[in-house]
RNA sequence: GUGGGCGUAGCUCAGCAGGUAGAGCUCCUGGUUGUGGUCCAGGCGGUCGCCGGUUCGAAUCCGGUCGCUCACCCCA
């Protein structure tokens, strides 16, 4: 333990067993966002550090004192990505997708960066998937990439999942909102708990779900956005209402649904999941019309989600399992070794997994050591040329020809 | 950035009215003159996070520091 370097904080290794869970919900994404036609895109790990600051917003947490932020030899400023759709929208403008056929529906899968205090679910390098729809504002949209992260976590079997939907509604009308409200815990300052109060002009959304009865009380009468949006606005989430009540996806409204970046309009949502610890979402997103205008790009309505590849493990609870063998090639005399590599590449250019001992094990390590490996049979070369195939649950084992190996083992039982 | 808990073998931990380090698991070897999974024996493996102080003597006490972890904040 006394080891000299460790994993920088809140990095870490993922180690074989894990990386195995995590094969599994990639390939899980990978299948749903195929069917569905997101198409796979990657962007650099790290942007200019203007992209995050006018595409995230200059007042989030996130770009006030969550970035890895360093000058290159050139003298400009970089930062190692905390989010993913600003370099998404980016991409989407330097390579003018807007004349691809619209929308453009991409999905991603990286490592992200925030300079936070770890805790459980929570990392400074962290994994993210995630999907976007660019260039329709239909809330047909919205409703498709809920369903894709909806039908992810069902089909992974995330147990506890939760979805939370709001409204922002435009800009302006969010603006207008938070002052409405503001005014409205202002006035009732008097009754709010000392943590609200103190909060009052830095994220009153949050008095919402504040746990003393003084503020809940205040909470009761205060004005929700969804009430505050405006006539398309609040048309565009009951269509998505509308849209998931159809598509038998439950949810509940959060009036308190709050999203750390400052480029989201209109529909918003959350899947939570109890018991993660305090990071209780696992994935979320939202709309966000201004955002590729913001960067320079043509108006253009967009779409999309991002989920925590770590937390999903976390609620998983999973540790990847066995890797397991179809053949271990043990050998009884050591004359045997280079024909059991031989034998072992047969295999594998056939589709099965095999090893063979690498390390100079007698007869019984071989087997002890296949066994370990989970190998499901062991092919035992006999000094005289002959063979055994072993089958390593039973124990039960029988001669074979290794002319006909294939054969031989793809056939019989044992 | 703030607060709580914790830092002893690869892993999980015990040891702490201060006397100079242990267990289980893992790994390797043997018991089994060819054959694993149970059992038994042996072996490998530790600057007791680091620095300093008290003491004849510290893993055990004190101070500092670093790290991990949980929570606040905030979020994927």
């Amino acid at each position: 333990m006394a080891s000299k370097y460790q994993a920088p904080r809140g990095t870490f290794d993922i180690l074989p067993a894990q990386a195995r869970a995590r094969a599994r919900i990639e390939r899980a994404a990978a299948a749903i966002f195929a069917r569905a036609g997101y198409e796979p895109i990657a962007t650099p790990a790290f942007e200019d550090t203007e992209l995050f600051e006018r595409g995230v917003g200059r007042s989030t947490d996130i770009v006030r004192k969550e970035m890895f932020t360093f000058e290159d030899k050139g003298g400009r400023s970089i930062t190692l990505r905390p989010e993913g759709t600003a370099p998404i929208c980016r991409a989407y403008i330097e390579h003018g997708m807007h004349k691809l056929a619209q929308p453009v529906k991409l999905s991603y899968l990286g490592p992200f960066f925030r300079h936070e205090r770890p805790q459980a679910g929570r990392h400074r390098q962290f994994h993210q998937l995630g999907a976007e729809a660019i260039g329709t504002d239909s809330p047909l949209a919205d409703v498709e990439a809920i369903m894709l992260l909806a039908d992810l976590l069902a089909e992974l079997g995330t147990p506890g999942v939760e979805l939370r939907l709001g409204s922002l509604g435009s800009l302006d009308s969010r603006r207008a909102y938070l002052e409405e409200l503001k005014a409205h815990l202002h006035a009732h300052e008097g009754e709010l708990s000392r943590d609200v109060r103190e909060r009052i002009d830095l994220n009153p959304l949050r008095a919402f779900d504040a746990d003393d009865e003084g503020t809940q009380a205040v909470m009761a009468a205060a004005p929700t956005i969804v009430e505050r949006l405006d006539g398309e606005d609040a048309e565009h989430f009951a269509e998505v209402r509308a849209l998931l009540e159809a598509a038998g996806i439950e949810h509940t409204i959060d009036p308190a649904l709050v999203r750390g970046l400052d480029y989201y309009t209109r529909t918003i949502f959350s899947f939570v999941c109890e018991g993660l610890g305090a990071q209780s979402e696992i994935g979320g997103g939202g709309r966000y019309d201004g955002l590729i205008e913001q960067l320079g790009g043509p108006p253009t309505p967009a779409v999309g989600w991002a989920a925590g590849i770590e937390r999903i493990l976390l609620a998983l609870g999973e540790d990847g399992g066995a890797p397991g063998r179809d053949v271990f090639v043990v050998v009884a005399e050591d004359g045997q070794r280079q024909r059991a590599l031989t034998l072992a590449g047969e295999l594998r250019h056939a589709g099965l997994s095999a090893e063979v001992d690498l390390a100079g094990r007698s007869l019984k390590g071989q087997l002890k050591h296949a066994d370990r490996l989970g190998a499901r049979r062991a092919l035992i070369l006999e000094a005289d040329g002959s063979a055994q195939l072993r089958d390593m649950g039973t124990g039960r084992q029988r001669p074979v020809d290794t002319a006909r190996l294939i054969d031989e083992v793809a056939g019989g039982g044992s």
